[in-house]
DNA sequence: GTCTATATTCCGATAGAC
DNA sequence: GTCTATCGGAATATAGAC
């Protein structure tokens, strides 16, 4: 068994990708842990403090593994980055973006900036991993890479929050025209 | 002023698609319509009626809109449904799928099917709409016309949830693409 | 229809014992 | 570090007067 603290981030990033922020409490991860509410209020004392520590193990675990892809050809690195979403898809679950985004406006100014900040992160690379792979012919699209990172996260956050709607094909069928548009 | 009944789910509809259905309360209607929190449950006893009533209207507009456009080419029908985001992301809005489907699991199942429904019908007008101006060479994509509804939805949705968090920009860019895709 | 008043439940958070 | 106990507040919802 991990340590209390990461159990606590483990599931409260499930509970948020599952539920929403604001539809899980430090009771829900109590029970499963088998703790009491105020062991949670010792490790992050406010909702806020855990909301921050999920999104920001998110966003070094991103650049620890995009680090790890470094000399991987970019058509290899772009699959790999696709991957998160397709075993996401398989539990259930949509992305922190897809599951924070709607109700940014209810959050702390700290959480929003984090939110922000795990957004930079993503586009930033996927942008220069596009420019790169275009350069070698692995990659064909038109326009900005910047704009085509910004559009290819859009479908893949999108198909996430549509297949807990509309169903499996969702998933499927979306992820088959970004792999196309490349 | 309009009838309260109207007036609530206004407020309800701009509340869902600004903070999200768990983040409002009958409270926040009953201050900002100068009510009290008994008179809403008079016209909704439960925040799932409520909910329901909100949807179920947006889908009646929707269909009672596209009924309008028939006689529309399918370029100028299409137009027409991309400016309904415009519109939103102008008031910082997002969409009701965008502001619903993330906490999908956490709604009675009377919820569930509203927006499965609502769903359902915007994919089915799209796909029609796509299928006939493809024909008459108002639009050149590939592949099954059902699938690049997803993906347009997938794509205008998504843009009113990432301008939140990211500005914006990101509106018109990913706007601009959708528009040249057709 | 709208009100006052209240029941019930749950939430985030803290104090203090162990 | 984890517990018991509890506070203050807010949420959904209902009963009954007007």
């Amino acid at each position: 068994m991990p340590d209390t603290k990461t159990a606590i981030i483990d599931l409260a990033e499930e509970l948020i990708r599952t539920k929403g922020f604001h539809s899980f409490s430090y009771r829900d991860i109590a029970v499963m842990l088998k703790i009491k509410n105020a062991a949670i209020h010792y490790y992050f004392p406010s909702k806020t403090d855990l909301g921050i520590a999920v999104i920001e193990r998110a966003i070094q675990s991103f650049e620890k593994n995009v680090q790890k892809w470094q000399k991987l050809p970019e058509a290899q690195q772009f699959e790999r980055f696709t991957r998160f979403y397709t075993e996401s898809y398989k539990k259930g679950w949509v992305c922190l973006m897809g599951a924070l985004s709607a109700s940014y406006e209810t959050y702390p100014e700290k959480i929003q900036l984090k939110i922000k900040q795990m957004g930079s992160s993503i586009l930033k690379w996927l942008e220069q991993c596009l420019e790169k792979g275009r350069k070698k012919r692995m990659f064909d699209f038109k326009g900005p890479s910047a704009d085509k990172a910004l559009l290819l996260v859009s479908d893949l956050l999108s198909s996430l929050l549509l297949s807990k709607v509309m169903g499996g094909k969702v998933f499927t069928t979306i992820q088959k025209q970004v792999l196309q548009s490349l």
